[in-house]
RNA sequence: GGGUCGGUAACUCCAGCGGCGAGGAGGGCGGACUGUAAAUCCGUUACACGAGAAACACCGAAGGUUCGAGUCCUUCCCGGCCCA
C-alpha cells in the first residue's frame, strides 16, 4: 500500500490512427492538470505536420506537449531515444505537480515507457547491418536466418526468415553484446510497470474508423500534403530515410517522382492507413491492462470521453479533477 | 439483327500448351513485434472432409469429342465494345 502511493501516476491515451486521441487527451489534461507527451513515431519530426496529423498550437489549448518536433527528418529516430526522452518528461511533469499523459498511436513507443524497457546495452551498427543485408541478397533470406540459428536458436525460431529486419537486429545484438536477443527479450518481458498506470485505448467500430480514415486523408490532401512532401523532397529527403517511410510521405514521394498518378497515391495512402490502424489494434489488444473505450458509447463526443477518463483517474489514481477553465479567446469545438 | 471479346475458388481483378482435388494479385479478417515500429513480417479467406486408393462444391448453362475437358466442338444465357 505504501509503495502504491509512491509510484508516479501515468495515464496513457492510445488507439488507432484517426480515433481522436489528441483531442481527448487535451480535454483530459484540462481536467486533471495534465501535460501531454506525444507517443508518435512520426510527430517527432519537424516539418512533417500535415501527413503526421500533428496537433496544432490552437488544438493544444494551452496544454504543454512534448516529444513533438524533436528531430530533423534527415536523422533517424528510434524507440531507445524516445523512451529515454519521454521518461525524463514523465518525471519532470510529475515533479512539477502535474499529471503526465502519454498520448499516441505508436504502441511500441508507449510500451517502452510504460514497462520501462531497457535499451541501454545495445545500439545500432549501420555497417554491420549493411553487411548482413548484402549477405542476404547474395545468399537468400534463409541463409541469413541460418546464421542466426547457429548463434541464437531460440530467436531464430521466433523470427520468420523473411523478416529480415528482425533477423538482422538479432544478429547485430549478438555481435554487439555477446548475448542472445532472445534472452534479453525474455528478461524485458518480465518487467512490471514502475508507474501507477491507467491505460486507455480509444477505438470504435472498424467500419466507422475506416470512414474516418478516408475523410482524414482527404483532409490532408486539401491541407496541402503534396506541397509539404514536395518541400521535404526539396530539402533532400529520400524514400529510404526513416522519416519518409511514414504514411503519406512515401506515397506522395512516389506521386512527385511520377511513379504513380495522384489519385492512385491517395487511394494507396487510404488503404495503407487502414492496414496500419488494424496493426495498431492488434498491438493494443496485447496490452493486458488496457481499458477500451468505444467512441460510440459516448456518442462520439471527445469531451464525454475525457470526462470519463478523468473520473476513472480520480477514482483509481486518486487524482483531483477540476472543471476545465475556459481558455481566453478560445472557442471550444464540439 | 450481324460481328467481336469476355463470363474461373462465390468480395474484386486476373493466370491457367487436354491430366487441375485450379494458381496469383487486390480487398477483408486474424496474428507477431523489445533500437527503422506509420517500419518489418506471418497466417487465413465457399461448404464439407480431415491427410486417405480417399471426399465429385468443381471454372455461366446444357450437350458433344476424348482414356481424360476450365482448356476443343455445338447450342443457349449473361456482359462489354463495334456495325446495322
Amino acid at each position: 500500500m505504501e509503495n502504491e502511493n509512491t509510484k508516479i501516476p501515468l495515464i496513457v491515451v492510445a488507439g488507432p490512427t484517426a480515433a481522436g486521441k489528441s483531442e481527448c487527451a487535451v480535454e483530459l489534461a484540462r481536467r486533471i492538470g495534465g501535460e501531454i507527451i506525444s507517443a508518435d513515431s512520426m510527430q517527432v519530426y519537424r516539418h512533417m505536420d500535415i501527413g503526421s496529423a500533428k496537433i496544432t498550437l490552437e488544438e493544444m489549448m494551452g496544454i504543454p506537449h512534448y516529444m513533438i518536433d524533436v528531430a530533423d527528418p534527415c536523422e533517424s529516430f528510434d524507440v531507445a531515444r524516445f523512451k529515454e526522452m519521454a521518461k525524463a518528461y514523465v518525471h519532470e511533469i510529475h515533479a512539477r505537480g502535474h499529471i503526465p499523459i502519454l498520448c499516441g498511436g505508436t504502441g511500441f513507443y508507449i510500451q517502452a515507457v510504460t514497462r520501462d524497457i531497457d535499451f541501454t546495452d545495445t545500439f545500432a551498427d549501420p555497417d554491420y547491418r549493411n553487411e548482413l543485408l548484402s549477405y542476404a541478397e547474395k545468399n537468400g533470406a534463409d541463409a541469413l536466418h541460418s546464421r542466426l540459428a547457429a548463434v541464437d536458436p531460440c530467436a531464430a525460431e521466433q523470427i520468420h526468415p523473411n523478416n529480415m529486419k528482425r533477423v538482422i537486429r538479432a544478429l547485430e545484438f549478438y555481435r554487439e553484446t555477446g548475448n542472445k536477443i532472445s534472452d534479453h527479450n525474455e528478461a524485458e518481458k518480465q518487467r512490471e510497470t514502475p508507474y501507477d498506470l491507467l491505460f486507455f485505448v480509444i477505438s470504435e467500430a472498424r467500419k466507422t474508423l475506416y470512414e474516418r480514415i478516408d475523410r482524414r486523408v482527404d483532409f490532408m490532401m486539401e491541407e496541402g500534403l503534396l506541397d509539404e512532401v514536395a518541400y521535404l523532397r526539396a530539402m533532400g529527403l529520400r524514400r529510404d530515410m526513416v522519416s519518409m517511410q511514414g504514411l503519406g510521405y512515401k506515397e506522395m514521394l512516389d506521386v512527385l517522382d511520377g511513379k504513380i498518378p495522384y489519385e492512385e497515391g491517395v487511394r494507396i495512402l487510404k488503404r495503407d492507413t487502414r492496414h496500419f490502424a488494424k496493426r495498431q489494434l492488434t498491438w493494443f489488444r496485447r496490452e493486458r491492462d488496457a481499458r477500451w473505450i468505444d467512441r460510440a458509447d459516448f456518442g462520439g463526443d471527445s469531451i464525454k470521453i475525457a470526462e470519463y477518463m478523468a473520473e476513472t483517474a480520480q477514482r483509481e489514481l486518486k487524482i483531483a479533477v477540476q472543471d476545465p477553465s475556459p481558455i481566453p479567446g478560445h472557442v471550444g469545438k464540439a
